[in-house]
DNA sequence: GCATTGCTTGAATGTTCATTCAAGTTGGTT
DNA sequence: AACCAACTTGAATGAACATTCAAGCAATGC
């Protein structure tokens, strides 16, 4: 047996900022073959296809994420500032010239067209999301308010990781946060 | 001369539904030839390229959609009501089992990796939207409120056309809509 | 030390892609 | 009637594509 096997975390990390960055059809699997390293058989093997691999790269994205944010908001005991971070966090992220919006987003509307399991795949996990920030907004708020407080929530994310297409448009959007997502406790000034 | 040419705008027509719901990439030449009955040589003499045709179309869907806009919210003295309507008929669409997004918004997150003529040609389409918005708005709130009530519903907008993928969320995105967009003269109950 | 197993290798396959262009056609002009 | 200009036609081009597979190699089991 040939023991130098390659890292199965690095390749899956290489191939998403490749798809995350260009999309499923722009990306060849030439190009999969350069960032990670590995040879048209190597990845055929580990992998079966092209499809496969895309989906192994957005499920991992999909984890990771979602770790992110429950790291992010179990930690404090003042999850609502939590979300406030995070909000900001994004809001930062596009002033990168390289701005990426979010995979699970540009997966979705990519593919819709396609392929129906992805699609569900790709609903499922930012139900998954909206789930776990209306469990911390409902710490604050009661159970019902704090299901239609996580649907503005998701909107609102959904939206800026489109606005941010707007170059320099940082402030902008946050006054726009405050505007629409009055219940959060947002820095004074 | 031949004078028997084909109606330009029932070409981009069609290039435009195919690119819209297909994405750029995942559009073949062959299929545009297909869907507009036109042999290769034609399109290019008439378009350039796919990178072109593909321009126009986004072109004339952009100035299809800003004239919609205006139209609605030119031919009554209650714009505000004319805005729930759109967002209303935005929801509805939703419903559509081949739910296609926005035109404008899918090309911004599929080819933003690339062109940067392209890209600039899309958010300035936006913008001039989130500017038709703010006018009306400013015929009921003093103009810089009016200013931040647009970017609030451009959030929205965006967020709503990527909620829209998941399945039966109508009324979980009125409400949504509602809570974030409280100013706004939403029909009662 | 030899056979086997599990993985790597990379050239080869056949398809699909965007694009070109020489030849053909048609209506207007003279 | 002859010509020309404007447009159409569709086969041809070569590049890029995803995928395959026979051959190679290294570590383990015997």
């Amino acid at each position: 047996m040939t023991r130098v096997k390659f890292d199965r975390e690095q390749v899956l990390e290489r191939s998403t900022e490749l798809f995350w960055q260009q999309g499923f059809h722009a990306s060849s699997m030439q190009q999969v073959f350069e960032v990670t390293g590995l040879k048209p058989g190597s990845v055929y093997l580990a992998f079966g296809n092209k499809a496969e691999l895309f989906k192994q790269s957005l499920s991992s994205y999909a984890e990771k994420t979602i770790n992110m944010i429950e790291q992010s908001l179990s930690t404090t005991d003042k999850p609502l500032e939590g979300i406030c971070n995070i909000l900001q966090g994004m809001v930062d992220e596009s002033g990168d010239c390289h701005y990426r919006c979010c995979f699970l987003i540009k997966s979705q509307l990519e593919l819709s067209a396609g392929d129906e399991e992805l699609k569900a795949f790709i609903t499922q996990q930012t139900k998954r999301i909206e789930a776990l920030y209306a469990s911390y907004i409902a710490q604050e708020y009661q159970s019902d308010i704090a299901q239609q407080y996580a649907t503005s929530l998701m909107l609102h994310i959904f939206g800026l990781r489109v606005y941010s297409y707007q170059p320099n448009s940082q402030q902008t959007m946050l006054t726009g946060l405050r505007q629409g997502l009055p219940w959060l406790p947002w820095p004074t000034q």
